[in-house]
DNA sequence: CGTGACGTTGATATGATTCAACTTGAGTGG
DNA sequence: CCACTCAAGTTGAATCATATCAACGTCACG
């Protein structure tokens, strides 16, 4: 858990970490000057994770903080030792940044790939101050939270509901929407970083099966996938497969 | 949709379903007088609905309404023709009392059982006030939003991941305790006034399987069950079975 | 050039669904 | 008061989807 500063003013991998905090807002041309200074200064302290670490133990208050790259997931652990996993943390989505006070907290919140952080315990003090002056970023979180209840709500109804194809093609296009409307994949293809296990463990199957369904997918040129990244072959169908409809993101 | 005041002043049933609708907040004496004066205002104005009966349709934006008697749930329309159920609501659960805004509402509101609610839209509007006179019964519903947003992980986790039994037993003790709360239920017996196709319907299982499961839990000593109501034999290893962590209703 | 994590494939087992028949119980009308 | 009807629940048999177990392939990395 390595917390630092930003590097030296005119470090080229800083500055192309910084865009992407910026483009990951999505319609980030909306954001005044003062709430894109603030985001720029937030984003020089940043932590650091490594691929399986915990970025918050079950049962701790989490700090609030914002996904700057990779992949994270909120999990419950099992009884029997497994996990599910709740929903997938992309760059962009706040940790904690809404309703720190939870009843009972049985979640856990880990790091699929490596990830880095930004801290983000000031922007909350800052929302809390209601100066107006930060309306913007402040409505951007809101509906990042609105979108997040509903993918929970989607999660749900699909694991009661439908087929492991189904399961497979829904959350294939929202990880696509996701990765799109954040700037990190363009046309019909999505990243896919993660293991077939985590997939399994979202999806509520065994890794087995998770690589037979994807089999099928291919098999009926739905989807390809090469390493690392998959992509949707044919839309239309993998949505009526999935019964996805879209979450678009809204912002008021 | 029949919108009627109260009836006469000494009503015994109007006397009746508003003890029911001060003790469904739980710890209805930490109400100040002036809160309850107001509860009992707006009980004067309440909605019934037959079973069956939509109170809020798919898409629409809902009137905030507190349940005062009866069961509802929050559902989403399947594809198929079927529909999964996201939530149960009983007496002194809110409908929309906090969020009214939703990025794309695909779930609607529905009566599982006759309904008695209570407008609550004035509620709404003096909670926005923030003017501190009621901020214990503001509290209360906060706090009653936050164990929706459990019970909803709690959901998708066991339709995830358990059994049918699991699922059942899990569902049974998550009832027996909201029952139990607001003074429903006593001891290990609950109401159940719902079929085993809602059951079903909440549960991810067809009508089929949710009899048989409830047979097995019969055979296996678990349960009882007489006509509308289900006795919870041996809480012990019903927990244990639905690996159920209580999430205690706590106000703050 | 092992070694270990990840993915694939086949065989088998299991839990849940579906279809169909039958039972029970609560109205409802004669 | 009885007979009819309809919704709900139960039970058995067949089928289907997914899990489990096991073996093997492949690739990255020390």
């Amino acid at each position: 858990m390595t917390l630092q500063a930003g590097r030296s003013r005119r470090d080229p991998i800083r500055d192309a970490s910084e865009g992407a905090m910026l483009r990951l807002m999505g319609p980030a041309s909306a954001l005044s000057g003062e709430e894109r200074t603030l985001l720029r200064r937030l984003h020089r302290f940043r932590e650091m994770f490594s691929a399986g670490q915990v970025i918050n133990e079950e049962g701790e208050p989490p700090p609030a903080q914002i996904i700057v790259e990779g992949w994270a997931c909120r999990q419950r652990l099992l009884p029997g030792g497994g996990r599910q996993i709740i929903d997938f943390l992309l760059p962009g989505d706040a940790i904690a940044l809404a309703d720190p006070i939870r009843p009972l907290d049985l979640e856990s919140t880990v790091a699929l790939t490596r990830v880095e952080s930004m801290d983000a315990v000031l922007l909350r003090e800052i929302f809390a101050l209601n100066d107006g002056r930060h309306d913007v970023l402040k409505q951007l979180f809101a509906a990042g939270r609105r979108r997040e209840e509903t993918r929970l709500i989607d999660r749900l109804v699909r694991l009661g509901s439908s087929s492991a194809q189904a399961r497979m093609a829904h959350l294939l296009i929202e990880l696509r929407d996701r990765q799109r409307w954040i700037g990190l994949a363009t046309g019909d293809s999505l990243q896919m970083p993660i293991t077939h296990e985590q997939l399994g463990d979202a999806l509520g199957l065994s890794v087995v099966h998770v690589s037979r369904t994807l089999t099928a997918l291919k098999a009926e040129r739905l989807i390809s996938v090469r390493s690392g990244w998959i992509t949707l072959l044919d839309e239309d169908r993998l949505t009526a497969i999935g019964g996805y409809r879209a979450g678009q993101p809204r912002l008021h």
